[in-house]
DNA sequence: GCGGCAACATTGACTAGACATTGTTCGGGC
DNA sequence: GCCCGAACAATGTCTAGTCAATGTTGCCGC
């Protein structure tokens, strides 16, 4: 084999083999020529294109997995993976603030057709975690409420929402039962006596942990985002905090921020 | 799109010993048993210690280098990563919206301990890629400016940070040259008459391309976040659309939001 | 026509090696 | 004491194979 290896240039060090027939295929794909959903060379007619062990076309392959470009369907071959971004609009949960005609703009971009959502609902007290506790401003282990959601589109799972309260606020109430709150449970919290005044929301992004690839049936390559929103009453007072998983491969986080005091 | 979803509760088969050796390894990390910065067993000893074959070994390893927990540093073993997370926090360009003390709270859990801030700048008139084009509200191809800055903190590049504005808009003022404005892009287009009205943000998450692996030296396993900011002014047009790219290990993205009707 | 079964193609898992590459360490020469 | 080079230890790359797992396809019997 070691003759078809002569054609590389002689630079330093080439890249290793594996590396060029990942960058040969990435750009056969972010060109077009190979579109999404579209089927790769199997590894066998790639190890006789290359002239190198199937091990190595493996190793190429798997970056190009890693990164989230292709996927494996066995034992049909490797296929482009297919983005379809779905918007998640944080704001949209608040009802109050009315979209501009360029929110509108986005929003239409990316329309649902005809999907069908759906979801499941847990409710359980457990021992706040520490993330959970130090944004409630409760020490870890305190018993709190949590309101587990997972949400589907077309049966897919699509999305973690758990929501956390302080036991003592809601106890009793609606929040705890585990059906859907028709108006809400940031009304009902409302109702309770304890109106939202603001919120802050964090973004994180992470490779996720296998217990968030097991409830959101993720691939490899997918790296999710980590949405905290906490919710304050107007003295200060943490009531709410909710953690929402986001699959990054299907989502935008949309935010629209207006200025106060305009720059003048 | 179900492309791979791994919906295994219940496994006929034993995980493969690559998966269980990658496991193992990921308890001992997340447990704390292995702390951020500490080497992980060689993998002779893994092989010895597993009576498996050293490819096997390797490819458990690779799974938790692809989650992001382990990073190799040749020829000394396999690290355990240490993760530091920085705030970005897009509303801080405005400097209207004063922070509330929630939201000092939560700056000051994430200090900057003397830490040098640098960056480069580089403006340039590029012909607007598709991105930027329909966000601008433009022709893809048109003629736009490009203000791209690249931020370091001691010396490490942490963020990519690239304004794109309408080139009739900027044309001969400030924002040209390739200099730090100290009152801030936003504050000279609102000389120019353009002040932003409010903004749209919409943020994504990607495994990088190599590109932008280039520009931040990145390592494997490292999702980034691409942050859109779209700016308009009051009768709707898009003055202003840039682009932050951030490797997630080092940022959380933080918003406030204030509720303008309460629900009550 | 139709249900079920077997062959098939393809990826998945793994072995047992070889040689390359590269920071580190340590000892010898000056 | 200091510099340089060699040995070393660890990961990186690659080969050539074996056997397993699994959707798909098509054939066969009914």
């Amino acid at each position: 084999m070691s003759e078809t290896r002569n054609v590389d240039n002689f630079r330093a060090t080439p890249l290793p083999a594996y590396q060029r027939i990942a960058a040969a295929l990435r750009d056969r794909i972010t060109s077009g020529e190979l579109a999404g959903g579209e089927r790769l060379p199997t590894e066998q007619e790639l190890t006789e294109e290359w002239g190198v062990a199937r091990q190595t076309v493996r190793n190429g392959i798997a970056v190009l997995v890693s990164e989230g470009l292709v996927v494996a369907r066995r034992p049909l071959g490797h296929f482009v993976r297919q983005r379809e971004n779905m918007l998640y609009r944080p704001q949209g949960e608040s009802r109050d603030q009315p979209a501009s005609p360029e929110m509108d703009r986005f929003c239409q971009q990316i329309t649902e057709e005809g999907r069908k959502p759906s979801q499941t609902i847990d409710v359980s007290l457990i021992h706040a975690p520490p993330d959970i506790a130090q944004r409630l401003q409760v020490d870890p282990g305190t018993v709190v409420v949590a309101r587990r959601r997972v949400r589907y589109i077309n049966g897919e799972p699509v999305n973690i929402n758990d929501s956390h309260f302080p036991f003592h606020l809601v106890k009793d109430s609606e929040i705890m039962s585990p059906a859907d709150v028709a108006r809400g449970t940031n009304q009902a919290l409302a109702d309770l006596g304890y109106p939202q005044d603001r919120a802050i929301d964090e973004i994180f992004t992470r490779m996720p942990t296998p217990e968030q690839i097991r409830r959101l049936g993720l691939g490899p390559g997918t790296p999710v985002a980590v949405h905290y929103v906490t919710g304050y009453i107007a003295d200060g007072t943490p009531v709410r905090c909710t953690v929402n998983v986001l699959p990054s491969d299907q989502h935008v986080i949309v935010f629209e921020r207006k200025f106060e005091r305009t720059w003048s």
